[in-house]
DNA sequence: ATCGGTGTTCGACGGTGGTCGAACACCGAT
DNA sequence: ATCGGTGTTCGACCACCGTCGAACACCGAT
């Protein structure tokens, strides 16, 4: 932990270590979820906010999402401010379920065909 | 293939090389289908009928169910006479989705909690 | 104290997928 | 040719999940 003005809330944060492999799959078998996580993947930790990731849903629904990833263990979030700030537990994740990220974070980007 | 009386029939057997990651996920997301694969990396190739695995479900969800893995690239099947044997793709899932299968199938199988 | 910005929560809605029984198709054997 | 066994297909049902707008809570700054 840092210098800078960070509080760890009582968020629900389940530890890697606790998810089954059901629950791990279900989380990752959306995609909004793993284009979350791809976008995190590429950031140092904690550098970005929920509301910065142009993604196709609403905010409830993202909100939704991430707290999908928390309870899943494959996110950890800090509050500074307003805003909610996110890391990707990658180390961790893996350990539990070696391969898997690496699945989905080299996945490459389906783009949406037009309709 | 063997000398044996065997014919690989016109069934829809998608390459593993073809299936998306989301295609994957959604299969083995699961656990009945989990279930399948687990067994059958325990025994021979087309050791197994699909009416011989002792599933939770009806024979028209089982049949569901080996469809879907069918198309995921999980599973090869050919006919035998009046049944229809199965085999894990093994070997080439693992080339498309490195480490996914090892996964279902190291998984601690969940047991029933008395309701 | 008020305001704009950020994120969550609350119903509600709709689509999808797992489930079933019943009917059907196929095979081998009698 | 009929029968039992195996597996698929067809509707239908239902629960769950992703989705949304609206309302709310929280924070920092004005």
């Amino acid at each position: 932990m840092t210098a800078r003005a960070r509080r760890t809330v009582g968020l629900r944060h389940t530890d890697p270590s606790d998810v089954s492999l059901q629950e791990a799959l279900e989380a990752l078998a959306d995609p909004v979820r793993r284009s979350i996580l791809r976008v995190l993947a590429g950031e140092p930790d904690f550098a970005r906010a929920c509301g910065a990731f142009d993604l196709p849903v609403s905010k409830a629904t993202a909100s939704h999402h991430f707290s999908v990833l928390r309870a899943s263990g494959l996110l950890e979030q800090i509050d500074q401010g307003p805003r909610r700030l996110n890391r990707l537990r990658r180390a961790e994740f893996d350990a539990r379920f070696p391969g898997l990220l690496a699945l989905v974070l080299t996945e490459d980007e389906p783009t949406k065909t037009a309709s």
